[in-house]
DNA sequence: CACGTCTATTGGAATTACCAATTGGTAAAG
DNA sequence: CTTTACCAATTGGTAATTCCAATAGACGTG
């Protein structure tokens, strides 16, 4: 759909400079007149690309004065403080919960699907998908809406907050996928079984274990730093180079 | 500020008309021709305010074909498919967690504001913010911002579906208050003692009484609407008013 | 009956003009 | 020298008009 109108074209283009640093918060923008020239389009069009960012609240029109970059709301500074420690923690009591409710109400069709999840992951192929779905269809299986929207709200946390995205990196490179596949597979038999208690505990564990490879990944992020901190002092403060030097 | 510019006025006429029945989803608007006719402003303004309430995803607009009312969204129809009962069901889980995390890290100024809460519930002013701060403090008291976030979601999944606030309306009546009172009382000692897992038990006995209150509820409210049936019928088929009538 | 074309309708965009609010400078008064 | 009042330039607000492009429905042809 290449036929946008051809004021979201300036939306996008106007907004990129504002987030480019072109425009800091608080500043004004060129005249309506000026920006017609920039960008080649008539002045109706900046006006409606203007009127599109002010619904968006990322600008403040005052009339015959300019118009005003605004702060940027940023949803989710709450949620950038989220810590991948503390989403982790929240899951595995959340998700404890979750899979002792689901292991005595879960159907056949669902431990199936749980099982695809595993093949799925098995191969390889898809792993974080098969994990996600591996997670929500438990929580399907609670038979209870607000769990299901409490453990997809959780999942997204993770996957819209950078600083958590890289720091399970590592946890979850290929090298770690068969530890991920071993403790699903224990909910999963802890589940076929209905044994709420053992799949709370499953559940438990496999969180754990997450909590414990963050714990190490960081320590070895920060001993890695400390290293490189030290590198560099020993380079410059070094006398290799200039004693005894062979002229 | 009624220096609203021109657009805006237009943007709130047109929405009115689209919740007032006048143009159904899916429906099409008038031409924009028309409708500066009808509101009397030029062609451009109407024009601007079409784009606001495509901002807004109000409506769509199909080039050579016309503006398209969109359905709207009501953010959560998947929020008002939960139950109170599957609510009520998940805060007794997870902030049965919450209770006994807070109860390993909790402050004594934490404590200070729950017994505050105590207090004020017990005065009957603020009964809900009361109950509000008291579930929000301890989920603070976690030190993890992802319950935090979870817990206050989950209130927030209360207050937002009338469903749900009706169904709690007769449960968390000024009679029933002093049962509430009571619980978060035992929650609180159980903090104030550091006991995660009394904590825990309080909390769970809290919300399973809240479920139990809920299906009486609902089994009293089925049963009048059974005696109310019973009694139309009645009503229509009953022959005291015709037999031996003293004429 | 099916398919393609043509045309009326509708939104997209530009141009021009003029109005209204704001701002900042300048000149006059104290 | 400071303050105040006013004026003019700047900037957004609205309107009117024109032309273009996409769509849909009518119409005609095979």
């Amino acid at each position: 759909m290449k036929n946008r109108r051809l004021f979201w074209r300036i939306v996008d283009q106007i907004e990129s400079m504002i987030s480019g640093g072109d425009f800091p918060a608080g500043s004004r923008l060129p005249p309506e007149r000026e920006l017609a020239e920039i960008f080649d389009v008539s002045r109706p069009t900046i006006r409606e690309a203007i009127i599109a960012l002010e619904v968006r609240e990322r600008v403040e029109v005052k009339t015959g004065s300019g118009v005003y970059v605004l702060e940027q709301n940023n949803l989710s500074k709450a949620d950038m403080a989220i810590s991948a420690f503390e989403l982790t923690q929240s899951r595995a009591l959340i998700e404890g919960e979750v899979a002792a409710l689901a292991a005595t109400s879960i159907t056949d069709e669902e431990l199936a699907v749980l099982h695809r999840t595993l093949v799925d992951m098995e191969r390889g192929e898809y792993a974080e998908e098969a994990d996600e779905e591996f997670h929500r269809v438990i929580a399907v299986a609670t038979r209870n809406a607000a769990m299901l929207r409490t453990v997809e709200n959780l999942w997204n946390l993770r996957v819209s907050n950078p600083q958590i995205v890289s720091d399970y990196g590592s946890v979850c490179a290929k090298s770690n996928q068969h530890k991920i596949l071993d403790e699903h597979t224990a909910i999963y038999n802890a589940l076929k079984g209905r044994d709420a208690a053992a799949a709370r505990a499953a559940m438990h564990k496999h969180f754990n274990r997450l909590i414990n490879a963050l714990f190490d990944a960081l320590e070895a992020k920060a001993l890695e730093e400390v290293k490189r901190k030290a590198s560099e002092k020993r380079g410059l403060y070094s006398l290799d180079g200039i004693l005894h030097r062979p002229t």
